[in-house]
DNA sequence: ATCTACTCCTGATTGC
DNA sequence: TGCAATCAGGAGTAGA
């Protein structure tokens, strides 16, 4: 299940294409999260990339007169194979040609999905999008502002991406473990220190996974090796039972708004 | 305006 | 061994 830092690591290896002509696309099964634009997607031809960004869990690849917005869903999933290649796989909805290699979307659940705009700052899914949580505008200042207005508990505000983009189920609750603040606590009844805490730790985390989320790049080159995400070690997430590794005590699993989270009693308040 | 429940989907796991 | 039930989760949407 891809986080940012795996979308992070995707757009760098997918980066390779800046530069380069995208002969076509191919729709193999266009029914994805939102059913794919195939009509305009067929008019691109002999089209040269701009630039590969990445935005929230979006990969931005501009052309020259359109912009292509993928998100990668829950087991989406991008390949490179040589122009050559008969390598197919169940789940591969969508192929992109270029003159050696073409890249190929998998995706298993279709929670993914592929976009066509001219206009990606308009675009609903990237206009109401809160900052990078690795970047300085998601700052204890900011967030101490932001929680004002908010009567959720702090795990589920840092998964609105209306506040701080890229954050999964995964990633609140080790957040909240190394910032040593329960899920279950109203956001608005953070004070300074623990705002500042919360993004101290979403920096440190964020960063760290980027930089190990680094290690599945081959990933993208070797299509058979398809594991090698979350190799940062966890402290709460899928540990229930286990014991922390700070008090030794238990860690607990609660539900919230239909997710699992994972913590520490003890060390979380 | 804001929050929560529901929904999409398939593979992996568990239970009988 | 096999089949069915359960679970996982990103994020938009409807409804409270």
């Amino acid at each position: 299940m891809p986080e940012l830092p795996e979308v992070e690591t995707t757009k760098r290896a997918i980066a390779v294409f800046e530069g380069q002509v995208l002969k076509k696309i191919e729709v193999h099964n266009p029914n994805l999260r939102w059913a794919v634009d195939c009509k305009t997607i067929k008019t691109i031809n002999e089209a040269k990339i701009l630039s590969i960004t990445r935005r929230a869990k979006y990969i931005l690849i501009q052309l020259k007169n359109y912009c292509l917005i993928i998100h990668l869903g829950m087991t989406g999933t991008m390949r490179i194979l040589p122009i050559e290649s008969n390598a197919t796989r169940k789940h591969d909805h969508v192929v992109f040609y270029f003159a050696k290699h073409k890249l190929i979307f998998n995706d298993a659940r279709r929670f993914g999905s592929l976009h066509i705009t001219k206009s990606p700052s308009n675009h609903f899914l990237l206009s109401a999008l809160g900052p990078e949580p690795n970047q300085s505008d998601f700052n204890a200042d900011f967030l101490y502002q932001k929680i004002k207005t908010s009567n959720t508990h702090t795990k589920s505000f840092l998964m609105n991406q209306k506040n701080v983009v890229g954050i999964g189920n995964i990633y609140a609750c080790e957040i909240l473990f190394a910032a040593g603040i329960s899920p279950r606590r109203k956001i608005k009844y953070l004070t300074k220190k623990d705002c500042r805490a919360v993004v101290d730790q979403t920096h440190r985390i964020i960063n760290l996974a980027i930089e190990k989320g680094g290690t599945t790049l081959q990933d993208f080159y070797a299509p058979d090796g398809n594991k090698g995400y979350f190799k940062i070690e966890l402290n709460v997430y899928g540990r229930e039972h286990q014991e922390c590794r700070n008090c030794q005590n238990p860690i607990k699993r609660i539900i919230q708004n239909q997710r699992s989270t994972f913590f520490c009693k003890k060390c979380q308040n």
